[in-house]
Order: C-alpha cells, then structure tokens, then sequence
DNA sequence: GTTTTTCCTTGATCTACGTCAATTAAAATT
DNA sequence: AATTTTAATTGACGTAGATCAAGGAAAAAC
C-alpha cells in the first residue's frame, strides 16, 4: 500500500533564500554571511503529501525537520490502531526536537495535507549554532517554547473537562493561525475528529458531540473540518472558567 | 506567614569543584579551564527548605536552578487552592526552562523537603555555551530531554487510566531513584498524595484508594509516604497493558 | 503536653464521559 | 457511475473515577 512509503529524501535542492525556512530558525535580521552558511547546511526541502511520513517512531534521529507550509502530525503507537498524537504542527515549527537526547524518534510523524518541508541536520545545526550566537539564542528560545507549550497541554489534560480541552484546542489553533496571517475564526482544521480526541484525551464521540453543542449554541459554525468561529468571548469564557454548563442549565 | 517566603539570594558562594553542578550540565569530562569557567558563572548556591520558593509564577525570568540534592515541584495555580503540579524535579535536574522564550516563570517551584540548589544565570550560561561547544551540546540534549519526558507524561495523561498512570508514577520514580544510587524498590516520597493526584490528573481520593489497593494486592507495601516496590514486574505489567482488573476479576 | 491544622483514608453517591451500536455522508478506489 | 472504505454523527447505556462527607492520624503550632 501507499500508506507506508517515507518520502525520498534526495530530491533537488533549491536555493533556501526563496523560501522562509531561515525566518523559522534564524533570528530576526541574519547577516549575508550567516544566512549563506545557513543555506548550506540545509540539506534538503521537499513537498509531502498526505498521509506520508518524516520519519517513523525507532528511527535514527539524524534531523530536525522545518515545517514552511502545511500542517504535520505526530504520534506514538500504542496497541493496533491505538495512537496517540502527541503534536500537530504548523508553519513555523519545529519537528524531532524530542530526539536529540536519545537520537532515537519516539514519534511518527506524518503529513496531514501537501506541505513543505525543509529537513536540517542537527550536527550540522549544532556546528553553526556555536559560529552565529544569534543562532544558538534562537534555538534555545524554540527549546523553551515547546517546553512551555507542552507545559500547557499537560494543564489541560490534567485539570480540564471535555468541553473546556476542545476550547482551549480551538483557541489555540486560532491563535496559531492568526500568528501566520490567517484568519483567527474561519479555518479548516486538517486533522480528523479522531486525531483531535487522541490529542485531547477524549473519545471521538464526545468530540463530535462538543462540536455539535457548541455550533448549536451559537458559538461556532461547523461543516466537517470547517470551522468558523462566531463567539470567541464565549469560547474564552468556557476554556477559563469550567461553569459554562453550569450557566447553560440555569439559562 | 512564612509560606510566602522567597529565599534570598545573596548568600556565600561556595566553590562549585566540590559541589555536584558541573556535573548536572557540563558534559563528562570538562577541562580544568571549562571548570573554572563554569564555576564563576554559578552565581549562588544554597539551601531552600521545605515550603520555601525557588521563584513564582509571573517573576521575571533570570536563571535557571539546578538541584543538588532534594526535591522541588513546580505548579501553576489555577482557581484558589487548586494548584496544577507540572513537575517533580530531582538531583541532577534543571527548572525553569521553559521560561527561557518569553523571559517569565510561567509556574512556582517549591521546595517538597530541605534541597540544595545552584542558581545559574541564564545569560551567562548562554554566552559560555557558545564558547564550551560541549556545554551547548550538554544543553540541547538537556531541552531534548525535558521534551521528551513532557511528551511521555501527555501520552500518560491522554490515554492511560488511573492505575496505569499510578503504576508509570512509581515506575519513573523507581527509575529515578535507581540512577542517583538509591534504591530503585524502597523510596521515601516527599510530595502529597494532594500533590501526585494533580500531577496524574486524578482526585486524591483515587491515589489514595489506588495506594491501598495496589498495597492489599502485593504489589507494593505503603506507609504515607515510605513505598517499597515488591512485585516489579506487576507494576511493569499494570502500566504496560491495561488488562490488570480485568485480570483480577477473572482470579 | 495540648491544640490546631493538615494530610490521608474509606465509604456512599453521582456524573461526565467512554463504550457499543447503528446510520449517514464523504472520500477513495474500481 | 458504482462500490468500497473511512470518517462523522447520534442515541442508548454503563462505568471509572469525581465529588461529598466523615473519621483518624500525623505533623505543626502553641
């Protein structure tokens, strides 16, 4: 089958001054010479399509992987047809970085629509990063942030019900996709409800029935993976305060 | 009241060739140069004692602390009294690297009993880094591996029930434990059941009840907060698959 | 040593959410 | 276009674990 095929990783290389991979890593106003040096070490950038692979839980760990376009998922195997996502990512972001400790990927990670990538060597990032301190400063701020980030999510599974999770996951990806100059309250989500639940530590149904509630309560508008949101104060509200059916009862 | 205390930081500096830090974050064996490098930049090393604060959620980020000996939890308060514990930190473990990107401690660390703890400003560290390459490596592979723990405790929460998580707590503690030169079965546990049950997104009614059930079953021996590990390889399998009470219902 | 506070345990009850099952709709494949 | 496969929705039902409540036992404060 199709399903299993890792994308080839000897492809053409472009020049990477036309596309935005140095902005995702490299901090705000690169020297020429630094960025040539950053091109270089670029390896390669490809498309991917749907449903293929970065790389697969157990693989050696030899690169970190630049998302320019697209949206990426990762997740861990756990039994037959059991997985749990732990990542979806977007333009921007960076892939592996769990990695680089054991040099072994823990996850799998798989394309959730056509994007592009840009696969970069850690040793070679490693090298350059103590030649460009600007570089080092950005990699540990990238660290940081997907420590913070996960910090989040682990608040969320911990301490959240259903309703106020699926809040905070859609405040989260408006917020994400603001940030690349979409719009904040009309997107397509690419992943399936299944995936959104595995993310969320909830069982597809009640997903979709959290989406049905809420689109019936006038807070959002949905039509599979369009989502249009139409009531963030309220949305806002429910992710903070865990009351929100408490008020729709009393209503 | 003297909970709120933070503790001062302008207490003696002893030299650092005969404390533990170095070893937490310099790579194996560091040059007498390296050494001396590295100890001018540990500005305080000190005592907290249980209840005091490394630093609040909200303080400014300035550097990261690493243990020497005890143990510290992090937390972020949510409503009154319902704090969310992120994390229990042992010997040989670094706080406040998620704090790095935005320049903030998005959590408040305390001390769960009496620790040593060596506070390194993180600029200083950063401009060592550049010029100790293996301190940069040392550092990568540090953020690598909060990641990935991070990661393992959202695929905990996400998808493991109340006995599976109790079992991968005791199972990482033991761990834990082991790699210091503790014993990996006999363990004192410095924090709440308040605290465990936070930090597995479950009701300290549930810990507790787990505790007695997991006690009354063999598996462990329990008395507050001394446990001693006796059946291993249940406590591997309860984590492993969850067909635990299934089993026990069948006995 | 006594009081107060905090922590832990245990039982009884309730409920949010998971599981099971069936239907429909949309992709993917032919 | 027809068929197969996969994804999403909705309803009925069951249960793991939360919540409520109360008692006991450390530890802290006095």
């Amino acid at each position: 089958m199709s399903k299993n095929k890792v994308v080839s990783i000897d492809r053409k290389k472009p020049r990477c001054d036309v596309c935005n991979v140095a902005s995702i890593i490299l901090p705000e106003c690169p020297t020429e010479e630094e960025l040539k040096l950053f091109e270089d070490m670029v390896t390669h950038c490809y498309p991917v399509h749907r449903g293929e692979y970065l790389f697969h839980a157990g693989d050696t760990f030899k690169s970190l992987y630049a998302i320019k376009s697209g949206s990426i998922k990762t997740y861990t195997r756990k039994e037959a047809g059991n997985d749990q996502i732990t990542g979806f990512y977007l333009s921007g972001e960076l892939i592996g970085l769990d990695a680089i400790e054991e040099g072994v990927h823990h996850c799998t990670a798989k394309a959730l629509e056509t994007s592009a990538v840009c696969e970069i060597p850690f040793d070679r990032l490693e090298d350059l990063s103590s030649s460009i301190p600007n570089l080092q400063r950005r990699m540990y701020r990238l660290f940081s942030k997907e420590i913070h980030q996960d910090t989040n999510l682990l608040t969320l599974l911990g301490s959240k019900n259903a309703e106020e999770r699926l809040a905070g996951f859609l405040l989260d990806f408006s917020d994400r996709f603001k940030k690349r100059g979409f719009s904040s309250t009309d997107f397509y989500l690419s992943m399936s409800r299944n995936d959104i639940g595995s993310y969320l530590g909830l069982a597809v149904e009640t997903v979709s029935r959290l989406f049905t509630r809420f689109h019936d309560d006038g807070i959002l508008q949905v039509e599979r993976k369009h989502v249009q949101l139409k009531d963030m104060d309220r949305l806002r509200e429910i992710f903070g305060n865990s009351d929100y059916s408490e008020r729709e009862k009393q209503a």
